[in-house]
DNA sequence: TTCGACCATTGAACCGTATCAATACTGGCC
DNA sequence: GGCCAGTATTGATACGGTTCAATGGTCGAA
């Protein structure tokens, strides 16, 4: 239909009657170029509504100032946080950012990274599920820096920033166990997610050092979703009375908030006959039908401190500068709310 | 510190013995490779782990398989769906994804928009907060297409989805007098959003034809935030008891979820004191301290639908065939749940 | 054997910018 | 006036692909 509108460098160069460098220098380096000639070219430039060409510029300097996220289930209000704590950063540091969303899925994970990778991207933020340790390896090969997130230490290649899950499910598991819950139960999957294995390992460990007669029923999930905690949720009410476990611990606040949805469908009352604990500790938790107790993270200053990671990481590249990865394991901190106040019911 | 290890096609071409026109046909258009050739192409790639250079190729091609979109707020859950759906739609379609957040500030929306054409994306779905139609114009201009995302029939210059937001403030407006409410209010804000005005027209119109003593008090929010709502939930709470509403209608889920906390906090019950309805019916309505009603937006039927009506004008744009635009109006249902059930408190 | 048709492959031109050595200009100073 | 130092500007080149006209080779038909 229209005309193929494509006003370049040259048409604004001709326009102004200077050379294309001077227009080039106009952008990148205003202070070489004389004030009257920078009048014009800015004219020229506006009066031809000219915008430089992303992809000519990054083919031509080889860097480039996007910079791509692969996070797994943008659903998720915990990664919304985390990925707006990165945008602050980035968007300050005049970066572009690109979200991908796996959905929980390792081959579109692999994809994205492969567009990532396609794009020259300046560096990647990820949150893996699956183990892509050696497509990542790949990516920095190129020299594309990459920092993990929400999985802190898992190597020593790269940057990592993410909270000790060990530490938050043992604060969970304490707390129900100090409440004077023995049957405890664990709800989350898949277990291939360090996550959920760290989380689970956690209150296994507070289970073991309170000795005695407390038991951990782990329930197994095929993802970290509402959903998922309400079918779960059936599962545990289906139990007799005196098996089910009284006290529960979900991988997450989605988990928790449908395991509350499907206690409280099949009658059960939260927390008389059954206490809840989540983790991450999203807003929707406080906001829940019996406010949700949770093992805090501090989201949206993971997202801050990956950005200024890998912005570190990016800017000790190009500047040939030596860079030492980083490991920064935040504290979980556990937030009790009335869905795991009072005793269990004995029984 | 490592070497720049940048393999371009013209290494794969000197180690396959090819010409770099072969190896892109190999890419490309591999029917027009023969199959030795091919194979040896093939494993060249595979050996010096090559992968293409987007940059280079949107370059020279002129198109590019990379398309952005913009919502108002990547914390909002409704937004979070809508972008699942298009994602759907576009991952199949082989494009990738660019989601930024305007965090409901124009200034944002528009650098957003900016870095989308520098970039040369091929299209863009766009959810505006501020009247940004002389932007998208210019983007228009320059031959990328746009579908504006959750305001339906702003303009015939565009395609557009979303719902009939007056049609829905009218069901919740009419939902609460048929309940037997008389004084009622309207929560949110700001009003420079579409949005927010046709839902508050929506209810202004059901309290019109509802004649008799109804009243309508309107209540402004600087943003469709959890935190609005706890901050506005104040001050209606601090209305004296024959004065305040007792029929509430939130912009959306989020302020009206915020509205709960702030209610519960101030001692007033939910709906024996206070009914609420809020919009979009978002999963956390469901699972919220009293399940909140709510007008039902589809939205991952949004994001899908406009996905698919960006790649029909992308699509035929490129085959240089006229494309007409086209304005999805969906209808928006009312879910009623316990926040809005039952009469209202004599008063 | 010769010719033509057809197909696989080649090679050069180009996309729009950044970069940098070379050049043109300026003003100051002897 | 001539020369020099210091800037402002120029123009050619490279980046890594796609595209397409031109080339070379094969095979069947005459």
């Amino acid at each position: 239909m229209g005309p193929k509108n494509s006003v370049s460098m040259k048409d604004v160069a001709r326009l102004a009657q200077v050379s294309v460098g001077t227009v080039s220098n106009v952008i990148n380096a205003p202070d070489r170029v004389t004030a009257p000639t920078r009048i014009r070219v800015a004219e020229a430039i506006a009066k031809l509504g000219w915008v430089p060409n992303e992809s000519a510029r990054q083919l031509r300097a080889g860097r480039s100032r996007s910079i791509g996220m692969v996070v797994m289930d943008i659903s998720n209000p915990f990664f919304t946080d985390v990925v707006k704590g990165a945008e602050e950063v980035l968007y300050r540091e005049q970066y572009s950012v690109q979200i991908g969303n796996s959905d929980q899925q390792p081959t579109r994970e692999l994809t994205l990274l492969d567009r990532f990778e396609q794009q020259r991207v300046g560096g990647v933020l990820f949150a893996p599920v699956g183990d892509s340790a050696e497509r990542v390896l790949a990516l920095r090969r190129r020299g594309i820096p990459v920092v993990i997130v929400d999985r802190a230490g898992i190597s020593s290649d790269f940057c990592s920033v993410g909270v000790d899950d060990l530490v938050g499910g043992r604060l969970a598991g304490r707390h129900l166990i100090e409440q004077g819950h023995r049957r405890l139960a664990f709800v989350g999957g898949p277990s291939t997610l360090t996550q959920v294995r760290d989380r689970r390992g956690g209150i296994e460990l507070a289970v073991e050092q309170a000795g005695g007669d407390a038991t951990l029923l782990a329930v197994s999930t095929p993802g970290l979703t509402l959903d998922a905690g309400v079918a779960a949720a059936g599962d545990l009410a289906a139990l007799p009375d005196g098996e089910r476990p009284t006290g529960v611990f979900a991988a997450n606040d989605l988990i928790a908030i449908g395991l509350l949805q499907g206690f409280v469908t099949a009658g059960l009352r939260v927390p008389e006959d059954i206490a809840l604990v989540g983790y991450d500790d999203i807003a929707f938790a406080a906001a829940a039908a019996v406010p949700i107790s949770s093992v805090h993270q501090p989201r949206a200053e993971i997202g801050r401190k990956s950005a200024e990671l890998l912005v570190a990481e990016i800017e000790a590249a190009d500047a040939e500068q030596p860079h030492s990865h980083e490991t920064v394991r935040f504290t979980p901190t556990l937030v009790v709310r009335r869905s795991s106040a009072g005793s269990p019911p004995r029984g």
